[in-house]
DNA sequence: CATTAGCAATCGACACCTTCGAGTGCTAAT
DNA sequence: ATTAGCACTCGAAGGTGTCGATTGCTAATG
């Protein structure tokens, strides 16, 4: 059932003020700011309606009105005003973005903190899980006596090393043609495919059955585990800037799921093909007896990439219009970034390209 | 000048209590507790002397006694009764540390975790600055057309990769050759040394020249970057349990000091030799406005090669016997692991040693 | 001379009360 | 349908009074 004109634009005025001054809303400052031309008792009829449509709600009977999350809701749809970005806070994303941005993680950083100073909340980052990446190259490389390393180049960047054990007899070129022997197996496929259980074990000669299991193994590890050190948090301190954590306990609550961020995993993951999330109060149920927050976040991909997922925790009071015009902004500013993050060193600025060439003066 | 022995038991009294309870102690407690032999008044006149001599304070006249920073350094220096870990303590740190351990990295989130969990405290681990360690070998691996990866091995374990872009026309063998070549030149030597101005640059032939100032980018950026995610901060919100930071504003100053961690690295860092060092109150001004706290924190090695520190952040009123004893058992705990971290990857359970040696069935 | 009992004085915590004003809902008039 | 008017509600803020914990001081004591 849809809404009179005049109740959406009431109904926008209380969110609006809300969300400036965490404070309810009364009839008279209706009034004054969005409808002169009506009398507070017309306005206090409509908003009783309101509130019977579940839109709004008093704290107590002397007070305004405060919106409930369904209101916030039909607010981000179909109400809320567009926004952009003021001069200065397109010139502090410029700012973090043009330094040397060298890895993948570094991006991640760069977002989270950009997105935290501009919006004055808590912003999480993360990267794109690794399942959906496809194996390019697998090169395993003696290092000491004992152990070797085994790099995986994917799609997403280089798979973070991990080292191995070997056994005495073992050198150079058995490393080198074990990992051509991999990559030849293993590349244009992706992780999820390649990790299924005994999809290639047939395949693979007992020559090389072990080692093979044990690339296996790493990649399951990268795939299966919460990655923790793949999440960015910035500005947690910044929750207790929002009067709704003014209390100590629910501010400790907020806290301790900040300070538990692989539980943020599932809230940000199931996002994956909307290049907007917006999850408000009850949405993100992370745990008992967390105090309401929304969650916004945002898809970002380099050259058509996905490469994960930025956004913004807070309470449910929160200045969207802001928050979704910074994320929209940062999305096109990560997509025009030069080179795809995680596979270059970008030395100091400029002839890295001639670093490794010979040189023929 | 001493303190008289009964002063110096009610002094330990006023420590020990205020430590237990954060509130004031009266002359009655410090009779039933400790000194029943005495009357309240002689205690009182004790208490009073203390006060003179700058240990005590009272925050209101009709209060008890509270101890100074000053009674706290005397405390841990002198008075602090020594402590062993509970039962269950000790199996907490047991249950950290039977966890597969693969990389530098995890060491400092378990030895984190568990300070944080077992002392009810922030605390904060660190990996030792990259400059003391030994350069053991240095490979170079072709990646992809245009990508090479450069392996640094050292004694505190890989230096995590850095890719750089290269020209055309460089094969797998140039890569070979100039890890070797660099590999001749650095081996041994200490990155502090290695990155010092034109040190090497003569001994170097023009044709790996180009490389060489790549690879001396890249350690330089390692010791002097700040390396924010080589710090690990647990259990941020316990902070907000501690009583002297109910008060929201002061909560909020120490979140946003553990928020800014590369701030923490210098207080962490001047500590380099000490086993075991405490900084309370003025010792630890990090930034202005910062409410008091006490930092304690302690080294750790692995096979005689000191990998970092961690400790715990506090209000100065925190249980030195229990941190301290905490601190010292992981100590040893860490000492005793396996294998060095940082050079395995340790598969599931058991035979990891074989994976890569022929299979000879 | 150190110690102690006794007592008045101090001061925060807490509970209770009053006042004030913002804001509403309802009713009757337009 | 809109509005003016009014009684009503309720939280915020501030004031008052009581209670209890604890001290410092003084004078007595061994």
């Amino acid at each position: 059932m849809g809404l009179s004109g005049r109740k959406e634009k009431i109904l926008q005025a209380v969110v609006d003020g809300y969300i400036n001054s965490c404070e309810p809303i009364s009839s008279a400052e209706i009034k004054e700011r969005h409808l002169p031309a009506l009398s507070t008792a017309t306005i206090r009829n409509e908003l009783a309606a309101l509130e019977e449509m579940g839109y709004l709600v008093q704290p107590h009977t002397s007070a305004g009105r405060i919106p409930t999350a369904e209101a916030y809701r039909l607010y981000v749809e179909r109400l809320m005003p567009k926004r952009k970005l003021t001069r200065s806070e397109l010139k502090t994303v410029k700012r973090y973005f043009n330094r040397k941005i060298t890895e993948l993680d570094d991006i991640l950083k760069s977002t989270a903190k950009v997105i935290s100073e501009i919006t004055n909340l808590t912003s999480v980052a993360y990267a794109q899980d690794i399942n959906d990446a496809v194996i390019q190259n697998i090169k395993i490389v003696k290092l000491t006596d004992t152990t070797a390393l085994v790099i995986i180049v994917t799609s997403l960047g280089i798979l973070k090393d991990a080292t191995l054990s070997l056994g005495a007899n073992v050198d150079d070129e058995y490393c080198r043609t074990t990992g051509e022997f991999m990559t030849s197996v293993l590349a244009n496929r992706s992780v999820s495919e390649v990790i299924k259980p005994n999809h290639f074990i047939k395949q693979v000669k007992k020559e090389y059955a072990q080692v093979f299991k044990t690339v296996l193994k790493i990649l399951k590890s990268y795939s299966h585990e919460e990655m923790i050190s793949d999440i960015v948090l910035e500005g947690s301190a910044k929750i207790l800037e929002q009067p709704e954590y003014a209390n100590l306990q629910k501010a400790k609550a907020m806290l301790e799921l900040l300070d538990a961020k692989e539980e943020l995993v599932p809230v940000l993951k199931n996002n994956d093909d909307m290049n907007l999330s917006i999850k408000i109060g009850k949405d993100n149920e992370i745990r008992e007896g967390m105090p309401e927050c929304a969650i916004v976040t945002a898809s970002y991909s380099v050259n058509g990439v996905n490469i994960g997922q930025a956004g913004v925790i807070g309470p449910i009071r929160m200045d969207y219009p802001k928050v979704i015009s910074v994320l929209d902004y940062i999305g096109k500013t990560i997509n025009m970034l030069p080179e795809h993050a995680g596979e270059t060193y970008a030395g100091d600025e400029s002839r890295s390209e001639d670093e490794l060439r010979d040189d023929e003066e």
